[in-house]
DNA sequence: CGGAATGAAAA
DNA sequence: TTTTCATTCCG
């Protein structure tokens, strides 16, 4: 795309600072002709073939000359020319600019060293080009009897656990087929995060198109609680963990405590409580058989060291048939944090929400009134779902079962001093088995849900 | 055409 | 300090 210079950049008559000994040296270390043992992640092009941008009907005047790429710029073209990432990973081009920028952030420091040098470089021949050059960027944004104000960030990230897997696997050293095989074993378990208010609905559609969401396979998914959606239904076991993941996540934010709970330092979230004072439980009317979860009283604290798997229905002794929870963990080596709830709904009463008695009708009363573009039939069946800032999954699994979240982001009950949210998923077919994964504290996030959060 | 990233340069 | 625009291409 860009001709870049192969030679070393000292052959430009770029000399070496006087009186520093070859072996002394260590500022800006000479680019190119470093011995970099560890081999480049992503190394430059070698051939360019000054290729000026592909044929685009962009109304620029003809004789329009482009800004000089700058170091991302440049590695951003690189990164997507060499395909380290595949299609089958990503195609979204915004999103590979999210991935392709944390990429370059966890990026070596002497590795987006070549990259302004190359910048620079660039720079230099575009000045001597183009010496008549200079940048005179239009502000186009005179208070001209409009509305301004346009540029707000409204979406929340879409899926950053993802994007940043992608990048931390990325500077690992992992690209092309090898990253898709990590990232389809990453997309098996990860629950996207796209529950967001106020947006459009998801449909089954919209959610395939989506761009971070895995290539949907034709044949029946792996998911686990699709395998134990075929099982029997009244035997809820328990569920496989991913194996292991490491978990580090070098640019997401320390987690939080996981012995107390904090208020969320996200502005978004303090939106989010701030857009929703009044519980919404308090408006819709559940179903009168809800039964109610006493959290309070029920403490996983004692699960020190965590049996592999158990299962409680503290509501046995209730007459209606209520789901059955059961909580697995897999304790790989001693840094395994991930845990899953699992619940079978299986006996879950589905006449009991019906279109009209859920929560949905109401909250989105400007929402069409069929969401579902999806010619299969609606079968209705709501299911509460709960997520809170401390738990890093929540109850249903968008990836498998494409379902309309339309979540009015609420505080819980009762659970003050940090933010938790509550939202209801549909599933276009009758869910068996919801799960939820907590990463952090799992006890904080069960305590977070509300009593009636289980009485699907 | 907006979005999605980072950064150079102009306003 | 804030805005534009470099690249890329899908929706």
């Amino acid at each position: 795309m860009w001709s870049f210079s192969t030679e070393t950049p000292n052959a430009g008559g770029i000399a070496f600072a006087p009186n520093i000994t070859p072996g002394s040296y260590n500022e800006p270390p000479p680019l190119v002709d470093a011995p970099v043992f560890e081999s480049i992640l992503f190394p430059p092009p070698d051939d360019c073939p000054t290729q000026r941008r592909t044929g685009h009907s962009r109304k620029k005047p003809e004789n329009h000359i482009p800004r000089p790429p700058n170091a991302f710029i440049l590695f951003r073209s690189s990164f997507i020319k060499s395909q380290h990432v595949s299609t089958e990973v990503e195609t979204n081009h915004s999103t590979l600019s999210k991935i392709i920028g944390l990429t370059w952030q966890n990026l070596p420091n002497e590795e987006r060293q070549i990259w302004h040098a190359k910048a620079k470089a660039t720079l230099e021949e575009h000045k001597r080009k183009f010496p008549q050059y200079a940048f005179k960027p239009l502000h186009t944004k005179g208070r001209g009897g409009g509305t301004e104000k346009r540029k707000v960030r409204e979406v929340g990230p879409k899926d950053h656990k993802r994007c940043a897997k992608i990048a931390e696997l990325l500077v690992k050293g992992k690209k092309g087929q090898e990253l898709d095989a990590a990232i389809q074993e990453f997309d098996k378990y990860h629950v996207p995060e796209v529950v967001t208010r106020f947006e459009a609905p998801i449909t089954a559609n919209a959610f395939r198109r989506s761009s971070s969401a895995p290539i949907p396979d034709s044949e029946e998914s792996k998911r686990p609680y699709l395998a134990s959606n075929s099982s029997s239904a009244s035997s809820s076991r328990s569920v496989r963990a991913s194996s292991s993941q490491p978990r580090s996540c070098p640019s997401a934010p320390p987690p939080p405590s996981s012995s107390k709970l904090t208020a969320p330092e996200s502005t978004q979230d303090a939106v989010h409580e701030a857009s929703f004072t009044a519980s919404p439980f308090d408006q819709y009317s559940f179903p009168e058989q809800t039964p109610s979860f006493d959290f309070n009283t029920f403490s996983f604290d004692n699960l020190t060291p965590l049996p592999s798997s158990f299962t409680c229905n503290p509501l046995a002794q209730s007459a209606t048939p209520l789901p059955e929870v059961s909580f697995s963990t897999n304790l790989n080596g001693t840094e395994s944090k991930t845990r899953q709830l699992s619940i079978d709904t299986s006996f879950m009463n589905m006449e009991s929400w019906t279109r009209s008695s859920s929560p949905m009708s109401t909250s989105t009363a400007s929402m069409p009134a069929t969401p579902f573009d999806s010619p299969s039939p609606d079968y209705g069946a709501y299911v509460l779902e709960a997520t809170s800032d401390y738990a890093m999954g929540k109850f249903g699994d968008l990836g498998q079962y494409p379902s309309y979240s339309d979540s009015p982001s609420v505080p819980f009950n009762g659970c003050e001093g940090y933010s938790s949210s509550a939202s209801f998923a549909h599933f276009e077919q009758e869910p068996k088995l919801l799960m939820a994964s907590a990463d952090l504290d799992f006890s904080a996030f069960m305590n977070s849900l509300p009593p009636y959060s289980l009485a699907i």
